[in-house]
DNA sequence: TTTCATGTAACTTCAAATGATACGTGAGTG
DNA sequence: CACTCACGTATCATTTGAAGTTACATGAAA
């Protein structure tokens, strides 16, 4: 399967926005990302709905971030997004009657159980406040100013 | 994409096996599996080649493991299988030019990590010898002759 | 030599993310 | 009011890898 990179992506766009003033459009943060503006609204379609971002349409319109910083966790995100699959593995069934199938079942999911707790625990401690302080952190102190455009000539 | 199974599915194969006493064929095990004796010779491939099982052909021949159940991790059979993909998510790229991509991979990934790294450990200490006991203690105690025929009517 | 069973290549099917095109809706602008 | 901008969304193509299947070669035992 192809990786889901859906987490990452719509982090990278929200970074982005937090760090212009304004609504930022579709148009413009696809081009942030290298994809397209339809891509972009698809990932922010669930964030919209759980109230974490608004969009205006029209002239001046765009996105932005309808939530404190530091009030949006990872983990907020990753439910918005739907709760994709975190695994790649699973179990090949899920109720079987054969008991081979039921104690490995048994053993490897409460492996998967534990590791999947573990993501959303960690998703849930980072938020959005730390990861944008962390990019700056990453910034020649000069570079303070770095805009949209300018970000990914680096 | 679809759900990684192989785990999950060469596990069912060899606690199958390690309940029967001479070589089972990869046509036996696959009807128990309700899949195909080609899947089941792919996925004991990689077990083959790391000396966890052996496999002879012609008249009698099949599939054996190759060494005591208790000295088989899960670990060892997922490094086998050639150690697949663990996590369904993954970070958008790997090496960014983007100050604000390289803080996401950094926060993603390090919590990615973590998991991936709970699960290997926990896979380290499960053996073949434990999920074998685990199977029989699911058994009503008079089936303990249970074969492979009827093990999937229960 | 016939049969059985593995070893593999090649093809099809399937699922889900991603990318792209097209068109509808609503909000500003002139 | 007409026009443009930007979102909303349906639809289709592309991509990737697991899983299933068919076909055939190889080697061992009867």
């Amino acid at each position: 399967m192809k990786r889901d990179s859906r987490l990452s992506g719509v982090l990278h766009i929200l970074l982005h926005m937090a760090r212009q003033p304004g609504p930022q459009t579709s148009e413009t943060l696809a081009r942030a990302m290298e994809t397209n503006p339809v891509v972009v609204r698809r990932l922010m379609a669930g964030l919209r709905e759980q109230g974490l971002v608004r969009s205006e349409k029209g002239h001046g319109g765009g996105w932005v971030i309808a939530r404190d910083l530091d009030r949006i966790t990872l983990r907020d995100i990753y439910e918005a997004l739907g709760e994709p699959e975190i695994l790649a593995m699973g179990n090949r069934t899920e109720a079987p009657g054969c008991l081979v199938e039921q104690a490995v079942n048994a053993a490897l999911g409460s492996a998967f159980d534990e590791a999947e707790a573990l993501l959303l625990r960690r998703f849930g401690e980072v938020t959005l406040a730390q990861l944008s302080a962390d990019v700056v952190d990453r910034m020649p102190s000069a570079a303070d100013t770095t805009t949209l455009e300018n970000a990914h000539e680096a």
